[in-house]
RNA sequence: GUGACCGUAGCUCAGUUGGCAGAGCACCAGGUUGUGGCCCUGGGGGUCGCGGGUUCAAAUCCCGUCGGUCACCCCA
C-alpha cells in the first residue's frame, strides 16, 4: 500500500516551500508595520461556530465543511476559512478595540479540486476590529493592495462594492426577490429552483440567461441608505486619493453572509482558469454580535497563498533564491574534525555542506559539485598529519594547505574575493 | 455533487494490427596513487494505478473501481 496525500491536499517541497515562506515573511512585515500582530488559532473549533459565522445558507456550511465528532460526541469542524476563529477569539478573550491582528492558517472545504482550488488552501490575512470609520476600510484594502504590488504583480484588478448594512440590503434583497419572481422563467435552470434561498447568489451567475436578469435589475447601490452611500463614497475617495486603482461592482457578492457595507476582491487578469479571485474582504459589523460579542464593527480580508502562487507563476515572478552553499567538506579520514570545522564556519556565518558518507574522493567532489559550494575543505590523512587542510577554489580549480587554525579567515577572504569577481 | 480527458521508472514521456518492459533526464559506481563540472563505460530502479473479464498470450481489447487534471456549481 502507497500512502499519498488527501485528495485535494498537496506536498510543498522547496523552491515552492521557500516562495510560500518568503511570502509570509512579507506579509508579516507590512502588516506589523501598520500595528497588526500575529494571531494564532486552532485549526479546529465548535461546528455550531461557523454555521452561525459563516451562514447556514453559504455553500461553505450546507456542503463543504470537514465536519468530525471527537471522543466526547463534541461536533468540530475544520477551518474553512479564517475570520470567524479570530472573531471568537476577539470575544473570547475580552480584547480591547481596535483589535488589529493578521494569520496565516490552513483552510479546509470539501471541495472537488481544479485549478487553484484545493481541499486544504493556505490563507493570509487580516482583520480589523472596532473601527467603524471609512478609515479602516481605506487602511486594509491598502493593506492587501500594497502586498499584492510588493511581490511584483501587475496583471490584476480592484473590485469593490458596497452591500449596505442589514436594512439596505433587506430593502433591496427584496426589491431584488420582487424583480425576479417577475422573472422567473428567464433564469438559467439551477437558479429557478434557487434563487429564492438567496437572491444575491444571482448576481454573481455566469449563465447567460441570469445575465441578460442581471443587467436590468435593481442595483444594491441604489438602495443605500444615506450612511452607508456617504460611507461608501468616502472610501472610494480615500483610494482615488493613495492612487490606488479600482473598478466599481455593483453585483460583487461575497460567499458569506457575515458582509455588510464595503466588500471587495482582487482578481488576476493573468490567469486562464477560472478560479481568478487571489484575495478578497469586507466589513462585517454585525458578526461580532451575532457570535455572542458586544456589538463591534469589523473588516478584513483573506488571500489565498496557493492561488498566489499560481499567479506569480503566471506572471512570471519569482521569490525564491536558490538555496546556496558556501563551502563543502570533504572528509578523507575517519576523525570529528571536519564536523568541529562546519561549526566553526557556521558561527562565522558561513553556508556549509559536507558528506555523511566515507565514500571516495571523487564522489564527495561530485557532491561538492552539486551542492553549488564554492570552495571545497578537504580533510584528508597526509594534511592531518602536518595539521593542515587543503582549501579548493571550486570556481577555478586553484588550491593550497592551509594550517587548521587559520581555516576560517582563510575560507572567509577567499569567499570575498570570489563575491567580488562577481 | 455533475461532466470531459488522462494514469507505463524519481521526472518527462515512447511502446505499431495483442507477442521478451523502453528512451531521455535524474540517481549510483568506475574511467590507475587523494580532486568536481564536460566526456566515456557500467549499474540500480517497474504490481504498466487497482480488480475482474476476453485470449495460447493483455501496458495494449472490454467492464468496474480508485486516483489525477480541467470545467460546471461555488470560492481563496
Amino acid at each position: 500500500m502507497k500512502f499519498k496525500t488527501p485528495t485535494g491536499t498537496s506536498d510543498f517541497f522547496a523552491p515552492e516551500s521557500k516562495e510560500i515562506e518568503l511570502l509570509v515573511a512579507g506579509f508579516a512585515k507590512i502588516t506589523e508595520k501598520l500595528g497588526y500582530s500575529l494571531l494564532l488559532t486552532p485549526i479546529f473549533e465548535d461546528s455550531e461556530l461557523f454555521r452561525r459565522g459563516a451562514g447556514e445558507t453559504t455553500d461553505i456550511v450546507t456542503k463543504e465543511m470537514y465536519e468530525f465528532t471527537d471522543r466526547s460526541d463534541r461536533k468540530l469542524t475544520l477551518k474553512p476559512e479564517g475570520t470567524t476563529s479570530a472573531i471568537r477569539a476577539f470575544i473570547e478573550h475580552s480584547y480591547s478595540t481596535p483589535f488589529k491582528c493578521w494569520y496565516l492558517t490552513p483552510a479546509f472545504r470539501y471541495e472537488k479540486p481544479q485549478a487553484g482550488r484545493y481541499r486544504q488552501h493556505h490563507q493570509l490575512g487580516i482583520e480589523l476590529l472596532g473601527p467603524d470609520s471609512y478609515f479602516a476600510d481605506i487602511e486594509v484594502i491598502y493593506i492587501l493592495i500594497k502586498f499584492i504590488e510588493s511581490l511584483g504583480l501587475k496583471q490584476f484588478k480592484l473590485l469593490i462594492n458596497s452591500m449596505g448594512h442589514r436594512d439596505c440590503r433587506n430593502l433591496y434583497k427584496q426589491k431584488l426577490l420582487d424583480y425576479l419572481t417577475f422573472n422567473e422563467d428567464r433564469l438559467c435552470d439551477d437558479h429557478k429552483l434557487r434563487y429564492k434561498i438567496n437572491p444575491l447568489r444571482i448576481l454573481d451567475c455566469k449563465k447567460t440567461e441570469c445575465i441578460s436578469v442581471v443587467v436590468e435589475a435593481p442595483l444594491l447601490i441604489d438602495y443605500l441608505c444615506e450612511d452607508c452611500r456617504s460611507h461608501h463614497e468616502s472610501v472610494l475617495n480615500g483610494l482615488d486619493n493613495l492612487g490606488i486603482i479600482y473598478e466599481a461592482a455593483p453585483t460583487l457578492v461575497r460567499g458569506f453572509d457575515y458582509y455588510s457595507r464595503t466588500t471587495f476582491e482582487v482578481q488576476s487578469l493573468a490567469l486562464n482558469s477560472s478560479q481568478s479571485a487571489i484575495g478578497g474582504g469586507g466589513r462585517y459589523d454585525n458578526l461580532v454580535a451575532s457570535l455572542g460579542g458586544v456589538e463591534t464593527a469589523g473588516i478584513g480580508f483573506g488571500i489565498g497563498i496557493e492561488r498566489l502562487l499560481l499567479v506569480m507563476k503566471a506572471e512570471s515572478i519569482r521569490l525564491n533564491e536558490i538555496p546556496s552553499c558556501d563551502v563543502f567538506i570533504v572528509n578523507l579520514a575517519k576523525e570529528f574534525l571536519p564536523m568541529r570545522l562546519a561549526d566553526k564556519l557556521l558561527s562565522s556565518n558561513i553556508k556549509v555542506s559536507y558528506s555523511y558518507e566515507q565514500s571516495s574522493m571523487k564522489s564527495q567532489m561530485r557532491q561538492a559539485d552539486k551542492s553549488t559550494a564554492k570552495i571545497a575543505l578537504i580533510v584528508g590523512d597526509s594534511e592531518l598529519k602536518e595539521s593542515e587542510v587543503t582549501i579548493k577554489n571550486l570556481i577555478d580549480s586553484s588550491q593550497y594547505r592551509c594550517p587548521i587554525e587559520r581555516v576560517v579567515q582563510d575560507i572567509k577572504k577567499l569567499l570575498t574575493t570570489i563575491e567580488s569577481k562577481h
